[in-house]
DNA sequence: CATATCATGATGTTATACAATCTATCAGAG
DNA sequence: CTCTGATAGATTGTATAACATCATGATATG
């Protein structure tokens, strides 16, 4: 399972995750891991038997994700998996460059010695698991840095937003690359991360524009839907009994 | 009832709107409209009897409201409207320089005529709410206002991250103003209009950064929070029966 | 007066039931 | 043989009841 702060926690340990939470960090999860691919369909009381609560849960933690854009919900016809069109897909990079923008520079500003040194381990983490040749968690872990810069921005708002579109990011990657290219080239993280140290504005502002360019220029137009089974892509959690 | 498509629709009409949304539409409206001040208790059942709806229903429009802020749900404690500290409030507006600058370039590259009329058309609803000192209406369709402005930006995820910043300034202008002064200078929103329709990128930018700066500045550091009975604020939808 | 206890009320979750709607299958018409 | 339409099954949307859990305020006790 997963090591960092928006991952799935190991079942016993935290007291403050409510049932809830853990379903739908579990959905969450598989989604931006892309093994559960965009367009998948996500049946109610399937999720259920998977997780061992009853559809109030999952209803609420499928309302959740379809308010971050991440889940579309059908009247009358269920929940999949978002998968966003390309004119969605351009939408979303020209939110993410105003939004990355605003908190760039407010990284700058705010940014921690504790927060820089834990985004400099997140980096490692990110190329072991390019190395290792596990695209899915490096796609989330490349997600997770661009969160924990929102962290540094102080700002609740924008950081709700960002997880938002770093999300949609995820899918849409999952939906229009083109080959297995690393989803984010990890010298750019470490550059910026670096200019952000340095409280370089214009650099750490210049940085992220490239970046962001850099990954959409790696998209295609043409994604394939690949779909696949609740209980395989669960089978790590299924209900016990 | 109001006139304009944030507003609740008349039962009748629509056949797209759920119980669902006609429930979150009227909360969120008498939200905006501070006939439900920040830190009101929202009770589930007391709300079901009043729009003849289960607590199924209420709970997932008080779960929506939640996930736009515009509500706190407090563990075991139940709902409450939202009242943003003055740290949170600050981040608000950071948060809205950032994007209205973002969605004020683009609404000049994508303003249409027929757009631009429309504002116009809501400026002078603003103007007559102000003069008829509706206070509450002034700040709901000013926030129109700005909610329109997005949808010009023809960016669907800036528009959902607008619609979520301006209920929350709402509540902070609620919460915060001092003196009855008028929730936008309409002066600046007709000016700000111009600027879009010639297409000044330069202009348009500075001024509704000069207006964000002017509603903040209007405002205190201390709230009181009037309570009311939710009985009273419904009383226009009570269930007939 | 302070603290502990308890009764009441509200929320969180489950289970069940049923209407409305969608989906897939299949029979018959062309 | 293909297309169309009907039908049965599955899924979603909503309501309701029941109960555990937690919070709050009242009461009793020291």
């Amino acid at each position: 399972m997963s090591e960092l702060s928006s991952s799935v926690e190991t079942e016993g340990k935290s007291g403050s995750m409510a049932q809830d939470d853990i379903v739908y960090a579990h959905i969450f999860d598989a989604i931006l891991e892309r093994r559960l691919p965009p367009g998948t369909k996500l049946n109610e009381e399937a999720l259920g038997d998977i997780f061992g609560v009853s559809r109030t849960i999952i209803r609420r933690s499928l309302l959740r994700l379809s308010h971050e854009q991440v889940v579309v919900i059908r009247p009358n016809r269920g929940a999949i998996v978002a998968a966003p069109s390309v004119e969605e897909a351009k939408q979303v990079f020209i939110a993410r460059q105003a939004l990355e923008a605003a908190i760039t520079e407010l990284a700058v500003m705010n940014a921690t010695a504790k927060q820089i040194s834990s985004l400099r381990k997140l980096i490692v983490l990110e190329n072991a698991a390019t190395n290792q040749g596990d695209l899915g968690k490096a796609i989330r872990l490349s997600g997770e840095f661009h969160l924990q810069l929102a962290e540094m921005s102080a700002n609740v708002p924008l950081l709700n937003f960002q997880r938002s579109l770093v999300s949609l990011t995820s899918l849409i990657i999952a939906q229009y690359e083109v080959g297995n290219s690393t989803p984010c080239v990890l010298d750019e993280h470490s550059r910026l991360l670096d200019a952000i140290e340095a409280k370089d504005v214009v650099t750490a502002c210049q940085l992220m524009q490239e970046h962001l360019e850099h990954i959409e220029s790696k998209l295609n137009l043409d994604g394939e839907t690949v779909s696949s089974a609740l209980h395989v892509v669960f089978s790590n959690v299924l209900n016990k009994k």
